[in-house]
DNA sequence: CGGTATCCGGCCGGATACTG
DNA sequence: CAGTATCCGGCCGGATACCG
């Protein structure tokens, strides 16, 4: 459960601590374009440029900052070569991938009621 | 995949917005509100203000213009009682269930790593 | 090429007040 | 109790410009 940020016996500080970080991280990935470059990643290492190219309507600005999000929650790792041009290169870590996985799930998730909701949304413009 | 609108050959226009449509599903989906709604119903039939008891930190804005974001996409049922004082309820539809499932993943994937990205989170802060 | 900084319009979202 | 409407401050996010 991440929906309640304190839950049970109110005498148990740690609890009550562990959940609001849970929530607080949840608030980090469940963002669009976080679970977005996730999926671009896959198991292949990009290059921002690449990224940028891979993930439609993103903007630089979005794309380094949700970087940086995913860096510091360590899902991605990030890999500057010291070239001239520079080269810095992304690629998912352990968690990353196991993220990776339910986003996956949820890409899934979409495709497959896809025409039930376009329906649905008909239906509710309706009314 | 839903990063990329355009997929393949361009000549089919078809799976071009089929994968637009995607995206726009995918961006109401992939947010932390409507989310949380979701995995707060589970399988549960809940009521306005249990939904809002239920959920740390949302406000009554924020309820109701998600509910009604899941209502037109078809993941939850709204049933009202023309009682006095109304009474409204809310459960989720197949769908919703379906991506629930999926939601109790990144649940699951949040709790497991917990540790791991507040150590991340440290590492990080220290550059 | 990749990143940071700055500017600033728009909408997100909380607070409040009012209906059925 | 549930929902809509209005107001409005704040931050989100695009555009642009400039460094390494």
């Amino acid at each position: 459960m991440v929906t309640k940020q304190f839950k049970g016996s109110s005498e148990d500080a740690d609890l009550s601590r562990a959940d609001s970080l849970a929530r607080e991280i949840f608030s980090d990935i469940a963002n669009k374009w976080a679970l977005l470059i996730t999926e671009a990643l896959g198991d292949r290492t990009l290059r921002f440029s690449e990224l940028r190219n891979e993930i439609e309507g993103i903007s630089h600005k979005m794309l380094t900052q949700n970087l940086r999000l995913l860096e510091r929650n360590g899902l991605v790792e990030r890999t500057v070569y010291a070239t001239v041009p520079p080269r810095v290169e992304y690629t998912l870590t352990e968690p990353g991938h196991a993220l990776r996985v339910t986003i996956d799930g949820l890409c899934d998730w979409t495709h497959q009621y896809l025409a039930q909701i376009e329906d649905s949304r008909r239906r509710f413009e309706e009314a």
